[in-house]
DNA sequence: CCGTTGCCTGACAACGTTGTCAATCGGGTT
DNA sequence: AACCCGATTGACAACGTTGTCAGGCAACGG
């Protein structure tokens, strides 16, 4: 900048002013400044301007996987919001090690960043009690935060399932199973309960032989259908409590040549083309990551106080979105 | 660090020590420093930092679209080695706008990203000349830079086809289709020209009728396959060269409840569910996004001059990365 | 003619950090 | 006793930008 300035003749301030297209500086000078900038190249250097100013033009966006379908969208959704507002991402994957998800986050805030979308992968999360408080907004996406209080975007797990389970009942089963994620996760319990819920509405009783709750590996859920598939009445109808355990049990159907009815947790990418083409309670990451984001800059951008979208200290909100069910043929296979 | 120097009893720069793990400081400072650091919640200033010592600790990632399975993949094998380098990875979609990808790699550079990589979106990339010589190394990935020489990760995209082609006349195909995106698309020429070869290391006639050139929207694709199953020698087998294609065809083959054989160029996440399983050649995102990283972080970290892996300004590289052909059932159905 | 106003410009400090250099101190060397 | 050495510490400038403030100038009203 002070060689843009020597090159054209004027104060660094003078080109400043240009650089950020203030009012008040003369005609002829502006050209000169532009073309001295042309000239030379100069492109400005964002750390220093967000050193004098407070702000960085930086989120940081902590997922558990950037590589996972269901993040990657959110993430896609995250930058579009954030390109509205001349912001880049920054994005890293805690592979659901909290000790890494920390590490990451306390990375992003060296950085500077001007606010932190978080999908928590461990239980604590008051490690970011002193960001906050100096000023980080911080929203958390997809499972609440561990023992702070914060902004929230969640989906209806609960009302999901519940839709799933009422979708296979009108269906004519009573048998209906439940294979979900290890109890330890939110959604997880959110989304059995939801399963309880609609049972209980439909007035049959909950039988703890049709529930495994277990890390989505192959080899649990290869265990739990066996249990669900055995004993003097089995199920005849299965909801999968999220995308990994739906595929391992669409495998594990295809090696025993085996059918039954079944709904599926979150869509995945071919679900139509499948045979029959696989019915799913579908999420909207795209939704999420858009609204986790526009929740984050109406902090950052900090409304007038009192203004409850848009005060950058009131109180914490929770936004739900909802789910969406995709017939496509597996949840409407009759009981036998 | 101010605050922390006071509370300490010491100067800023002893406290800049400490923070830096230099050696040649009294053990009982070192502890004071610490403490006040932790009972302040002091963090280090990454910008600040980045402004003295004209290293950003970043890197940036400019992508046809972070929600892309392919690229996401890819996305995180880049930022698996920019941990390793304590860097951390801006990510941006140019969503195959030129305009964009100009853009977002101008804003990555005000941010004094230490490298980018890039896959390129437009023809042109002589707008980085000027940044790369200010210093900042660009790699490319999946498809060669317009108009400037720089280092590359490509696949294998002819040897991909060409090893697709073999398969299915291994399998008794002499009618072998293609369909692949627009002859603009770079990958698109490479994997066409492969297929050639293979037809003509097998002494069979190159014809017209049999390659379709167009975006894949289903609409094109459902012309390609009309053309390609009417007349008096129909095509008994099907290279898709890319993934939208693959997943057209396969929905517009169930649509019509025909079948051919088929292989599909790049995975699909479930092509082993499908019926028949789907047989592809398969490209290796996780490996290019590594290869790409590394080759980055050589430029950045600058070995030793003459050194062609390190130097910072050596020639050129290109890598190339091969392919794998999965068979899954549908590149070996057999002619009728 | 003079004070006022509005426009335009530049000098300077400050943002938070680190490299450079000088200063101090205890101890060993000649 | 004079000297040198290494270890330790701090003062200060610099990185590239912008906010603050003051100064200069022309037009304007009185």
């Amino acid at each position: 900048m002070k060689d843009v300035a020597a090159a054209a003749g004027v104060s660094l301030k003078t080109v400043s002013r240009v650089v950020n297209g203030e009012a008040n500086v003369n005609e002829t000078l502006r050209t000169a400044v532009l073309e001295s900038i042309a000239e030379l190249g100069f492109r400005p250097n964002a750390g220093a301007r967000g050193l004098r100013q407070g702000r960085s033009g930086t989120v940081g966006l902590l997922l558990e996987d950037v590589a996972d379908p269901f993040y990657s969208i959110l993430s896609r959704a995250v930058e579009e919001v954030a390109r509205e507002h001349g912001t880049m991402v920054f994005a890293g994957s805690s592979a659901e090690d909290p000790a890494r998800e920390r590490e990451l986050a306390l990375a992003f805030c060296e950085r500077r960043v001007d606010g932190l979308i978080v999908v928590p992968a461990g239980a604590s999360h008051s490690y970011l009690l002193p960001e906050m408080r100096a000023g980080i907004p911080v929203v958390f996406v997809d499972r609440p935060p561990g023992d702070i209080e914060a902004d929230m975007v969640l989906t209806d797990n609960t009302g999901g399932t519940r839709r799933g389970v009422d979708h296979l009942l009108a269906h004519g089963h009573r048998r209906i199973g439940f294979i979900g994620d290890a109890p330890e996760i939110y959604t997880a319990g959110e989304r059995l309960r939801g399963y309880r819920e609609a049972l209980e509405s439909a007035g049959i009783d909950f039988s703890d032989e049709l529930v495994t709750q277990a890390p989505p590996n192959p080899e649990s859920t290869a265990a739990a259908l066996d249990r669900l598939l055995a004993g003097p009445s089995p199920a005849t109808a299965l909801l999968c409590g999220n995308s990994r355990t739906t595929v391992s049990v669409l495998r594990e159907l295809a090696r025993r040549e085996a059918s039954l009815a079944l709904v599926g947790f979150d869509d995945l990418e071919l679900g139509d083309l499948l045979q029959p083409g696989l019915t799913v309670v579908a999420q909207d990451p795209a939704a999420m990551g858009a609204a986790a984001a526009r929740l984050l800059f109406q902090r950052i951008t900090g409304g007038p106080p009192g203004d409850a979208a848009g005060d950058a200290s009131g109180p914490t909100q929770t936004i739900t979105i909802g789910t969406r069910l995709i017939a496509r043929g597996s949840g409407e296979i009759p009981p036998p």
